[in-house]
DNA sequence: ATAGACATGTAAGGGGTTACATGATTTA
DNA sequence: TAAATCATGTAACCCCTTACATGTCTAT
């Protein structure tokens, strides 16, 4: 199996969900560290149904045509937690920004600075987002409306991608400084 | 364009290169922001060759076969700035720890202590990878050896590493201290 | 009425990794 | 003599993104 279905099983564990779900949370919960469309995600959940790993109940939805609300088996929860106990891999990261910041000694300080500038913003952005989460997580977690372990699980990945974020913006300031800096000294 | 083209280009600009060269760098100088195997880069030097970005001597090897060592050409540098020159995207990022966390509370506290215990190792190593590069490429500045320019864009790929390899390390210890209270509290 | 969110899927094409193919030179 | 490094490429396969296909409901 691969990674984003591992990723799949988990978030059914933490609660129960409809590809169109899974779909939402990987965009605003997960994509920092994994990223699936709806092109991945109904394939793999007739996968796990054919496999054992998880069911699922019609249910009918508000507006729009009926809901197929996947839950875990006790055998997809075996699966995913037996995985989930071997070490991982190292992250791969494909990082457009800095390979633009290979030629940012070849291009005006101005550019460069605009750049950055703009790349801060986006990265402030995101870890508002995930600072936001963090404090609906917390919410939920007051409220009691949250599994223990759905709530650990959760909280894990949005201290690692506030944490990833920070670092991100501090880059910024920093290379802004450094090209800053180079500029006048040369 | 692909990005890893460009990377290849920006790399080329730095210094000229052959393509068992370019892997090097891939591997041990990108691999934090970008990625390729021979199956990438040997194609890709055939395609500059060809659109005329980049031209190629012929050198002997101290050991092994004839290296083919290829340099950007003006129009090379041309197609690489005016890129460089426009927004990034947004990173992406795989990363199999975060969706093992997203288990992390489902499984034994020592279990997931020790996957922390290893993580942090692991990005220990890559940091001290990344300072290594960074001390050498100072050494390189101050004897001159290194145009300003490639200093300045390895510089900031390399700043960018070492920020994001401290982050990580801080993650896994923050989620050790987490798991651990979270176990102790329940 | 039109755009956007809800909801489930399939098909095709491009990009990337892994394995294949070959061969010289050095070090243990 | 076996393994590692140097060195250049090709071929096949898998994965993943993008586009396609269809239809309802709500808000502007």
């Amino acid at each position: 199996m691969k990674m984003k279905e591992y990723a799949m099983l988990a978030a059914l564990a933490h609660s129960p969900r409809s590809g169109y779900d899974l779909n939402k949370w990987f965009d605003r919960a997960a994509s920092h560290f994994c990223s699936a469309g709806y092109s991945s995600v109904y394939p793999a959940l007739a996968l796990f149904e054919r496999e054992g790993l998880a069911v699922h109940d019609t249910v009918a939805s508000d507006r729009g045509p009926e809901r197929k609300v996947y839950s875990l088996t006790d055998k997809g929860r075996g699966v995913l937690l037996e995985w989930a106990g071997e070490p991982a891999g190292a992250p791969e990261t494909r990082d457009e920004q800095l390979v633009k910041a290979l030629s940012f000694g070849m291009l005006p300080v101005e550019t460069v600075r605009g750049l950055l500038e703009e790349a801060r913003e986006l990265h402030r952005q995101k870890l508002a987002h995930y600072e936001e989460l963090e404090r609906k997580l917390e919410e939920q977690r007051e409220s009691g409306e949250i599994p223990h372990q759905a709530y650990v699980g959760t909280k894990l990945t949005l201290m690692r991608g506030i944490g990833a974020e920070e670092s991100y913006v501090r880059w910024c300031e920093d290379a802004t400084s450094f090209v800053t800096d180079a500029a006048a000294g040369t």
